[in-house]
DNA sequence: CTTTTTTGGGTGCGATCGCTCTAATAATGA
DNA sequence: TCATTATTAGAGCGATCGCACCCAAAAAAG
């Protein structure tokens, strides 16, 4: 039952994760299948036989993308905090992570894809979707906010959703560009000063 | 004196004002010399002892760009409005520009080599260099703001410059993410909720 | 007329692209 | 031992890349 034959000579994994940080830093067109194998450290036949090809590749970084580097924001989405300071940690979070010396600056979902060739637009489309889904789950607590009168009933809970989604893409250009970390956390707290309402556990 | 010779068949400017917009919508990688001798209605002959090499054009369409497309920018900071109007009118004519059905989506300036091979890393630097720019410009208004008391003495108006940058060049994403104009104008009026002062000509 | 310059079309260069295939080798289970 | 599977390096596929060059036709000024 357990497989026969000469096993894997490398962690599938760990060759995905380096992948990964390939199209992080230089996006989709620029990655190159080559750079792509040789940072991986397997051969092109090894490459293809396991990953298929450089578009699954792709889809396979970047769904490890999502869990493993982008899943600290569902985590502060999630834990039950006054709304205010969960938004306020996540852009603190995020002027952290995004400006890591370990890692490729800015995020992977947010710089793909967005100048790319036609013949790539599907490929696309399915960026823009799971972009879309940040604004998605940042409405669904904004949404909880009101609800438990840390906004008013009259809040544009989806407005403000896309304000901070916007807040936050900006910050992945901002750190592709140079900006320090510093930097982006004032951007957050900046951002947060449009917070609507002062009285719910929430001191700018 | 007058220039011998055949004269040029096609008008300069035109033919790179058609040369930017394809540089504007796909970028510079992906934008192929082929594809603008085309778009340009010119030959190649034509298109390498007109404009020298592609990053030339790419230059010159970037200038160009600048100038025409990007010019409402400079003519609002320098109109004499209370500096809330001011930049209140830059997210209201952004989200406006950003989305016209008769231009591509977004900011050339704004979107262009962010993830590029290592051997664009000089051109990058240098569109860095004039993305920075922009938050310079917006830097100096918001310091006349804080000399003409609009701003309180202690407001960090570099920050703030940097937060409105931000949230532009996050307004580009999303246009070209398909945000409609409403969902920009909306992301600017809640950028000028974080507006530090309440009692200085502009009210929410 | 001659001279000058641009024109479009074409050919081709060296390089890179994503990808396939081969051939020899190595490591496992049956 | 033998079948199976994964390993490597490398050749090569057709396509595209940016770019150079050539050519004969065309259109202007002298």
């Amino acid at each position: 039952m357990a497989t026969r034959g000469r096993p894997r000579s490398f962690n599938e994994d760990d060759a995905l994760d380096l992948a990964m940080r390939v199209f992080w830093e230089r996006g989709y067109e620029a990655a190159g299948v080559d750079d792509l194998a040789q940072a991986m450290g397997i051969s092109m036949s090894s490459f293809y036989s396991t990953f298929g090809d450089k578009e699954a590749l792709f889809l396979a970084s970047l769904k490890k993308y999502e869990t493993e580097k982008r899943g600290y924001a569902s985590t502060i989405l999630e834990r039950s905090e006054p709304a205010a300071v969960t938004f306020q940690n996540l852009f603190n979070e995020a002027a952290h992570q995004l400006t890591r010396a370990d890692q490729p600056r800015g995020c992977m979902l947010t710089l793909a894809l967005h100048n790319c060739s036609p013949e790539l637009e599907p490929l696309r489309n399915h960026l823009n979707e799971r972009r879309a889904a940040t604004v998605d789950a940042f409405e669904v607590r904004l949404k909880a906010a009101r609800k438990s009168r840390e906004l008013d009933d009259g809040t544009d809970v989806r407005g403000l959703a896309c304000f901070f989604a916007n807040t936050l893409q900006g910050m992945s250009l901002q750190a592709r560009a140079g900006a320090t970390r510093k930097d982006l956390i004032k951007i957050g707290r900046w951002a947060m000063k449009a917070w609507p309402c002062r009285s719910n556990g929430y001191d700018h």
